[in-house]
Formats: structure tokens, sequence, C-alpha cells
DNA sequence: AGTACTCCTACCAACTCAGTAGGAGATTAT
DNA sequence: ATAATCTCCTACTGAGTTGGTAGGAGTACT
């Protein structure tokens, strides 16, 4: 079976180092090679997604020698619909639904008489909905919730 | 920017034949040629997938000389939910919040304690909820709202 | 200077997607 | 009977994506 409409390893990656980063917010900088090995995460690739969570703003780095990285942004405003989007590209399950990346279908000749448009609409609508309200600190909450808040163990 | 989570080509090609094939009712069988040219799609490429909607039972066929496609089941029963899955696979964006093909996530240490899965799940319930409520049927009828009942152009 | 980290480019194998090619088998019309 | 016209089936292919690796340059602390 063939799951097409899937979160990537990249995204599940990304997020997971997000919570774990969220979890130890305030203590310095942590270095890839932790969450690699806390999280069994290919080290290597783990660079090029957190480099990534860099660039967009979400996460800083410190160089040279006790470095790493660390949340930019808080958590709260952070939503899971952004970082969805960052890693695996727009909800929208045809480009003429997106909101934040619009295309036409090539294939469509008259997208306004498309009834295949109008049931994907609702249904990025219902999951955008979701993601977009759903911010990073509230599902720290939820792991922490998940895991028994006191525990240091980094079930994400 | 990629759509990784994205309708396949050969979805929307099955869908809009079904909702062609749904407009076309009771008037004998329908040949691929047909289709293929009054919806564009390629013609082996859509010998394939009409070929699937027939296994699956939702399209009977007639071999030979004026053989062609016709609906099999009543377009009423036919919920896009089940559509969508027969062609991409299931909803859910990962594996172990699925209904339809649960699996464990290969890199998720205990699932019970993963946050991500919970709002993914969440995503998943909305998009079946819809998926699974809207039926072949519905699509077509709002098909012709949009085009414009008594117009006999088919798009879809 | 040495060590330990991030940053960056390039590369790779496996897989999926979107088709094509060619023909066997079924059915009808002549 | 046979030609025509359809479905059915297997096999193949080229382009693109995914999930990584390899190697090293740059940066900062000790």
């Amino acid at each position: 079976m063939v799951y097409s409409l899937m979160l990537s390893r990249r995204a599940k990656y990304g997020l997971r180092s997000l919570i774990y980063l969220t979890k130890q917010k305030g203590q310095g900088p942590i270095q890839i090679r932790e969450i690699s090995e806390e999280l069994a995460i290919p080290r290597k690739f783990l660079e090029a997604i957190l480099l990534d969570l860099r660039n967009d703003g979400i996460l800083q780095s410190r160089q040279g020698k006790i470095g790493g990285y660390f949340l930019e942004r808080s958590p709260d405003t952070v939503t899971m619909g952004h970082l969805v989007r960052l890693f695996d590209g727009p909800l929208a399950s045809v480009p003429c639904v997106s909101q934040t990346a619009y295309a036409r279908c090539d294939d469509c000749t008259e997208e306004h008489h498309c009834a295949i448009r109008w049931v994907m609409k609702e249904v990025r609508d219902a999951s955008a909905r979701i993601l977009d309200q759903t911010t990073l600190e509230q599902v720290v909450e939820k792991s922490n919730q998940l895991c028994g808040r006191d525990e240091i163990e980094y079930q994400i």
C-alpha cells in the first residue's frame, strides 16, 4: 500500500526536534549530535533539517565549540500549519484550492466548474483550520500530558 | 515548491472519468477513447485507471467491438473517501492514525506518547468526515450546478 | 593550536509517477 | 469466416523526489 498523502520523514524529524528543543528551552544551545542520538535521527540528515528551520527563523544557531540550536521564536507563535507547509509544501491536495500557493491545475479546463475542486477545498479548509490553530506550544503541552509532566523522557 | 500532500494525476483522472460516466449513466458502455478525448487524458494511462475501478467493482466493462465502461455501483453508494483511498492510499498523513491501513510509524518509539500523532489524528478525522460523507452523486450534482444543468458540456 | 561544533555543496541509491509499447483475447458487424 | 474494434495485461522507461552520505570550510571556545 502506498501512502501518497503522507507526512515526509523530513517533516516528522523536524517536528520531533522542535518539540525536543521546546522542552529544553532556556538551557542554551543544544547540539545536533544530542538531538540525533536522543531521537534516533540520522545526524547528517538532521543537520539539513535544522538548517531549514534556522533559515526560516524558527530556530537560531550558534557556531563553534559549544554551539548548537535553540528556539528563536516563541513556541506559541509557531503553528503546525506553518511547519507542515515548510517541510512538505501546501496543505491543499490540489493546487487550485491552495491559499498559500495557488496554481491552476494544468489538466483542468475550467476551474470554476470543477466539482473536484469544490470537495477538495472543503478538505483543505478543514485541515488548515486545525493545523493553523494548533501551536507548537500546545503540541508540547499535549506531549507532556501524554508522557507525564515530570518524567524527563523525550517521547514525542 | 513541492506539493507532497497532493492528489495524484491518477486520482484526478479517475475522479473526472467517474463524474463523466455518472453523467452518461444508462446510455450503455462508454469507450476509453471517448473519455480520453473528451477529458484530455492520455488513452493508455486511462486504460489502467479504469481497469482499477473495474477491479474494485465500481465500474463494469464490456469487451469487444461495442464494449466500454459503465457504472456498476450506484453513485450514491460511492464515497469520495473510498475513491481517494483507492487511488492514493490512506487519508492519514501518518500511518499510525490510519483507520483503514494502520501501521506503527517505524521511527516512533512509543505512539501513545506521540503528540504529532495526536494532532495528525485530528486532521485525518476532519478529512475523513468530509470525504466519507460526500458521495459521487453529490459531486456530480455539484458539478451540474456549477456548469448549468442543461448544458451538455463536461466540465468537471 | 586543537577541538568541536555549524554550515554548505555535491553526490547517490531506491522508489514513485506518469506515462508508452505491444500484443492477446473478446465481441460485433459484414 | 474474417476483419474491425474494443478491453485486458505485462513490461518498460524517463524524470523527479526522498532519504539519506561524504567531505570539508568556517567559527568559536579552551
